[in-house]
RNA sequence: GCCGAAGUGGCGGAAUUGGCAGACGCGACGGUCUCAAACACCGUUGGGCGUUAAGCCCGUGCCGGUUCGAGUCCGGCCUUCGGCACCA
């Protein structure tokens, strides 16, 4: 007997020939065909956990296979290093945050080797490895030349926890996505990237292929509005310019009797009347203390006070008062509103509130206008109380008002997102560098190119201030101006982690360029990725960001194409074993190291892929281990006993026939990402393989190709004992380096096949036919069925239904 | 409130285009081997009726529909999970 399968021995010693041979090495001379898989990098956060295998493993799988099936895959893996964690940990436990990031990276390193996956180490780049900040500052430069990057004054979402400035993506119900802290409005002077400039382009998905719940999350998120901006003149001496307001139904606008502002809205303050002035300035404050939770509630009374200003309606002349209510965003449209109660909910609430006219200006079927409204209703049929407008119908009101405002010069059609600027300045220290000079006479002025990287100091002091720790490192802080030589100052924010994250996969095609980010030979034969594997949660941040990032280097001519990633692929989301997320306090976390420790990494990825579907993601149980480890113990018993004589061929044909439809089955499966369904048939092979060393009858030739097929089938879930097995039964190194066996259809045709044959649809016995049976054939065998007859009782078929090599089913 | 996904045995889950519901695995039960076990091996395992048996009936969240035939298609609900939510 041949000696046992033992993970713990023979996975490590793979693992050190697989590196010692190079075999996962990455050439760019290769001549098949190159495949860029990417699987997102992680945040180097000390542990490898199940999240991480769930992520990683099937889509080590899946290069896997590419490279089985004649592609040059490049698989890379590095680390997303720069954030919040190890800052927190300098200043929660005094630990330098460089040493405990590359601690973690070190430990994660090891972690990330004994799963056995195909990555190029070669290749790995760390974010805040000066080598690598020094081209996301570079990128910096190259937006900041192209006016994509600018510095402007506004109302950021502040995170008191976090003691930073946040995105609007990290902003999820008015808390900070990392911290749960709410967040704060602060304004302070603050770095953008001009992302809106690229909403429209951003919309459009065509030729990708993207799950489309992650396309639908970001059309909502960028949330394009079509209408009208329309000027409405102020009725206050000395404003002179009139007031514009964005809106969706310009056709409406007969019926507008109010306007709001936002209380954060510069005209606020010059047109509030004197009498008012006080009850302004209270709701003015009232508003700026309330949280942006509190702001976004809907449930909330619709609160606002008036500024005694009016303003006109160009299109009626009518005199109508300017209110100011904080349910208007200063952010969103131009920060004021027309109000039509009649046809806005919102609005109509407000005016029921406050004693305000509601004029309707559609009829309705079902509600007579002429009685007071009960509530707003946004479907009309056609225009009344609308002066020149009356009885146009609804469909086409929209362009005939619209039409009309243009033609008197006092509105016209506009567009507007509901995405803002990407805000990138983080007041904190660990982070990359922004390669910007503040000099009293020049102004900003650039690091020059030949100056990056601009180094993160060390030996920072770390007090939760409010301000970057870099402030307070006077040698770090004080530079001469690059252009008068003056002495100026490094601007002290970092850069938001996002935007490392932003480029890395342009980085990997090239890790080592010293001279550029890469150089455009290995930009044009690797990028854009062809298969991005990672999580949901990152819809509306970093996908956005990244396809944000890589327009504006194709228009700088940097890059080619017009999206990043062509393919994207979301897991779902691994569970602990109750169903719940896994966290310490619910004590349901499973720790991947156990479980490789006691059976291996093979069982564990193949446990984790058998689980269920990979989008679908789910509860993750240990108990279901037995029946892996049970599989990979057949298969390595099946690969290393064979039958003990010789068989006469008799069972050969089926063996060979089940064999070809395992590679059929595997081959569409791993295609289609379900690992599940492949893990199922490879049992099922082994199973049979089994059973016919047990039962004999199937020649030695045809044993040894299917045994060998099996390990081949295996190799891309399992690499370790698929390699082992491999050697063991003379096979050249590496099985990793085998060509895919191929699916030969002639070798799985049947002679017969076995029918249903159901009586008014319902199943009453199988027969055996020919596979070329006609109806008439079949109808004949069925009826010969004494089952079938005594359904039948001599009645007349009122039809028959024949689906051939399926089924036939005889209504009577 | 709006958008999206999903509801199948005790459990995780299978089921090209409508065509044998429950593949594969866990667990459970029975057995084999063993002094005893095991990550070894064999068998049974949706529910009900049927003494055994042949067999019959019911069964994919709920109600209705289309069809020779529905887990799958259509209409209406219920539940769970994700996402968005005063965006004018």
């Amino acid at each position: 007997m041949a000696d046992r399968y033992d993970p713990h021995a023979l996975e490590p010693k793979w693992r050190a020939r697989w590196d010692a041979g190079g075999l996962d090495r990455v050439h760019d001379d290769d001549e098949r065909p190159p495949y860029y898989a990417l699987t997102m990098f992680p945040y180097p956060s000390g542990e490898l956990h199940t999240g991480h295998w769930y992520i990683i493993a099937p889509s080590d799988t899946a290069a896997r296979f590419r490279r089985m099936q004649g592609h040059n895959v490049l698989f890379p893996i590095g680390f997303d290093a720069f954030g919040l964690p190890a800052e927190n940990a300098a200043i929660e436990r005094g630990v330098d945050p460089k040493e405990w990031t590359y601690g973690n990276i070190d430990r994660m390193r090891q972690q990330l080797r004994m799963m056995g996956a195909s990555f190029d180490w070669e290749r790995e780049i760390v974010t805040c490895d000066p080598d690598y900040y020094r081209w996301t500052q570079w990128w910096f430069l190259k937006l900041y030349e192209r006016g994509l990057a600018y510095r402007a004054e506004a109302a950021a979402n502040w995170c008191p926890g976090c003691r930073t400035v946040l995105a609007n993506e990290q902003v999820l119900d008015g808390l900070c996505e990392r911290s749960d802290d709410p967040v704060e409005r602060r304004f302070l002077t603050q770095w953008f990237f001009r992302i809106t400039d690229y909403a429209e382009e951003l919309l459009d998905f065509d030729g990708l292929d993207w799950p489309e719940p992650v396309t639908t999350m970001q059309r909502n998120w960028i949330g394009r509005s079509e209408g009208a901006t329309l000027r409405f003149p102020v009725d206050v001496e000395g404003v002179d310019e009139p007031l514009p307001v964005f809106t969706t139904r310009p056709d409406t606008v007969y019926g507008a009797t109010f306007m709001v502002l936002a209380p954060e809205h510069e005209l606020v303050e010059r047109i509030t009347t004197g009498d008012q002035r006080e009850t302004v300035e209270a709701y003015v404050a009232a508003t700026s203390r309330v949280t942006e939770v509190e702001r976004l509630s809907t449930e909330r009374e619709k609160t606002g006070v008036f500024t005694g200003a009016y303003a006109i309606n160009p299109f009626n002349g009518e005199r109508i008062p300017i209110w100011i209510a904080d349910y208007v965003l200063v952010t969103y449209g131009t920060g004021a509103i027309m109000a039509v109660p009649a046809h806005d909910e919102r609005d109509f609430a407000f005016a029921r509130d406050h004693g305000l006219d509601v004029v309707p200006v559609f009829d309705h079927c079902d509600i007579d206008v002429s009685e007071p409204l009960e509530a707003a209703f946004t479907e009309g049929g056609a225009m009344i109380n609308s002066g020149p407008f009356d009885g146009t119908p609804a469909d086409e009101a929209i362009p005939a008002v619209v039409g009309h405002a243009e033609a008197e010069g006092f509105g016209m059609g506009a567009v507007t997102y509901r995405l803002r600027d990407w805000l990138i300045s983080r007041q904190r220290y660990w982070g990359t560098p922004i390669p910007m000079i503040h000099c009293d006479t020049c102004g900003v002025v650039p690091v020059p190119e030949s100056d990056l990287p601009v180094v993160l100091p060390d030996d920072v002091h770390f007090e939760p201030t409010g301000q970057s720790p870099l402030t307070q490192i006077e040698e770090w802080v004080n530079v001469d101006c690059p252009q008068c030589s003056a002495t100026a100052r490094r601007e002290t924010d970092t850069l938001d982690t996002f935007m490392c994250s932003s480029w890395y996969q342009m980085r990997y095609v090239d890790p080592h360029n010293p001279e550029r980010p890469f150089s455009a030979e290995t930009m044009r034969q690797w990028l854009p990725v062809d298969l991005y594997t990672g999580g949901a949660e990152h819809a509306v941040m970093h996908l956005l960001y990244t396809r944000f990032f890589w327009k504006a280097a194709r228009d700088m001519g940097i890059v080619e194409g017009d999206e990043p990633m062509k393919r994207l692929f979301n897991q779902g989301v691994i569970l602990g074993p109750d169903g719940n997320r896994m966290s310490k306090s619910r004590g349901n976390v499973v720790a991947p190291d156990d479980l490789v420790e006691r059976h291996g990494a093979d069982a564990f990825r193949c446990q984790l892929m058998f689980i269920g579907p990979w989008d679908q993601g789910g509860p993750y149980n240990p108990s279901g281990m037995p029946g892996i480890v049970r599989w990979l113990n057949r298969l390595w018993s099946v690969a290393t006993e064979p039958p003990p004589d010789a068989g006469d061929g008799s069972g050969s044909r089926e063996l060979v026939a089940a064999t070809q439809r395992t590679i059929r089955d595997v081959t569409s499966d791993l295609e289609g990402f379900r690992f599940n369904t492949a893990i199922a048939r490879l049992m099922e092979l082994t199973t049979t393989l089994a059973r016919a060393r047990e039962s004999g009858g199937v020649d030695t030739a045809t044993w040894e190709r299917s045994v060998e097929t099996l390990i081949l089938l295996v190799a891309p879930l399992a690499p370790h004992i698929a390699e082992e097995l491999w050697e063991r039964r003379g096979g050249a190194f590496s099985v990793h380096q085998q060509d895919w066996p191929a699916f030969d259809e002639s070798l799985v045709v049947e002679e017969t096949v076995e029918i249903v044959v159901q009586v008014n649809g319902k199943v009453r016995d199988r027969v055996t036919l020919p596979v070329d049976a006609s109806e008439d054939d079949a109808l004949a065998r069925a009826l010969a069925s004494e089952r079938v007859a005594n359904w039948v009782e001599g009645k007349e078929p009122r039809r028959v239904i024949y689906v051939p090599g399926k089924l036939l089913n005889i209504v009577v």
